[in-house]
DNA sequence: ATCGGCGTGTCCGGTTAACGGACAATATAC
DNA sequence: GTATATTGTCCGTTAACCGGACACGCCGAT
């Protein structure tokens, strides 16, 4: 666990960061005395104090009467209501993300359904020294033509499937019209399928001189986001892509998915935590 | 907002209040820069820089590369994960067991269903002039004798209550030996519809000269919790307990059933904060 | 009935670290 | 070119956080 370049504590303020920590300890045994709190912690019980009464101003903590113990209230959850299941994977493939893009030189991302299309979660675009166009994060991309949408259609539940080429069937997005032709989705699908990972079409390119080429992430097998990669066309063809960096791809799909699945298993729980709560007296 | 001149600012620390200002104003954006922040907040700048650093030594907030924009990461969910729905209930039900203790000068309590038993989240002992023993938060309430087992019993989904009575079967617990008494059960559930609410056995009792009555709380139809009303026998019967006090009992678990129904409805969504997101400047 | 152990709650002076004004740098617009 | 908007950092001041110390109540053991 050593720190990369030294630099004893970055920064921070000292009584807020308390703070996270009694909240912390506050969750992992609910209802507790000040001096419980102020053993699970290491922090003086007049700081303990200060710190439940700046809490309980915000009505995340309440007293219990009777025993005169300390609850989290049904307010904690506003400090996490705003994480969507969305920005959880996303949350999650960054750091795998970071890895790849050293393995494979091409810009990789990271995309989610919503809304009848992908959008781009994660980019490695700029970490990369092979890309053209900058900024990709929140990018649109459609479903049928894109690489990070087909490589999701090919792979998620049969009946979102459905449901999604029976939305994108009332969209008003020119490309999605094509979501009126069965035979063709069902042609692009099987391709997909065959292969194990997708290809964008010509119709559609964030940028003419690019290519982009997909694999989903299969969490309890099936696709919730995609992870697709971006090449410039004139270096080289999607074979040659998918020959050299496909097994990485497959690889870094997968461990997003796995780290998905395990996190999915335990709802709260500790470990590798960054912050010990019981630091050293 | 005049700062209307009693209690200037009960306590309470600075920094730490505006650590969760801005914790809480990135739940309502998930995805925000620095002058957002400070726009939402009111809180300085330089002052956003110091609390997103100190979040991001914690892992609570990341910066997304690509967007330089801030970000909930899935650690935030440790500032709630220990918050548990049998807690919401009783969290919920305090202010309204408060203001039903008024009315009815006889204690009341909140008991939930966990482990094979009813357990007492909330307690108005303590409140009541009428109360003989104290501490009972935490007290375990077999199912089949006490008043709030059955009320919960009576009204719970009917696949909850075979599965809670084929548990029963095999518990140690004497009192849980009539669950092999299919009639006896029966009787008692029959006798607690039609009444409408539930009366506890003389074989059970947390203190001889008190005796109990209870109605379920029903959240969208089934029972989810208990509230009991315990009084000195000497004082009065059940059924004239009932006749002055039921319609109080049943209107404070409807209301307690409301409140669960509406927070049940949105996930998240702010209303009626203690704290103001935006303060004036 | 006295003592010691344990837990809760509050006060207050010293020190620290949080505050925000000020300045610099960059990007985009007109 | 100037103007505007936004990001980032420095640093002197001072408010606010810190924890030692004290007081109190409760309990069980001696």
């Amino acid at each position: 666990m050593a720190e990369n370049s030294s630099e004893k504590r970055a920064s921070g303020m000292r009584s807020a960061e308390r703070l996270l920590i009694v909240l912390r300890a506050l969750n992992l045994r609910n209802g507790a005395t000040v001096l419980e709190l102020n053993r699970d912690t290491g922090i003086s019980r007049q700081a303990i104090y200060r710190i439940l009464d700046t809490l309980r101003n915000f009505g995340y903590v309440r007293r219990q009467e009777a025993t005169d113990r300390f609850h989290l209230t049904h307010m904690v959850r506003r400090l996490s209501s705003g994480f969507k299941d969305e920005e959880w994977i996303a949350d999650i493939a960054v750091p795998i993300l970071g890895r790849l893009v050293q393995e494979v030189v091409w810009p990789t991302e990271l995309s989610t359904f919503s809304d009848n299309a992908m959008y781009i979660r994660e980019s490695t675009r700029g970490r990369s020294p092979f890309t053209i166009d900058r900024v990709a994060v929140g990018q649109r991309l459609p479903m049928l033509q894109s690489a990070s949408g087909r490589a999701y259609l090919s792979y998620c539940p049969d009946p979102e499937r459905e449901a999604i080429i029976e939305n994108l069937k009332s969209s008003d997005d020119d490309f999605d019209k094509v979501a009126h032709k069965p035979d063709y989705i069902e042609r692009i699908l099987a391709a997909t399928r065959s292969r194990g990972w997708a290809v964008g079409d010509d119709t559609f390119r964030l940028h003419p001189k690019t290519e982009t080429l997909a694999v989903p992430v299969l969490v309890n097998g099936y696709a919730r986001a995609s992870l697709p990669l971006t090449y410039i066309a004139s270096a080289a063809t999607a074979e040659q892509i998918a020959e050299r960096h496909m097994n990485q791809l497959q690889a870094a799909a997968k461990e997003i998915a796995d780290r998905m699945e395990e996190m999915q298993a335990r709802t709260d729980d500790d470990d590798d935590d960054l912050i010990p709560i019981r630091e050293a007296s």
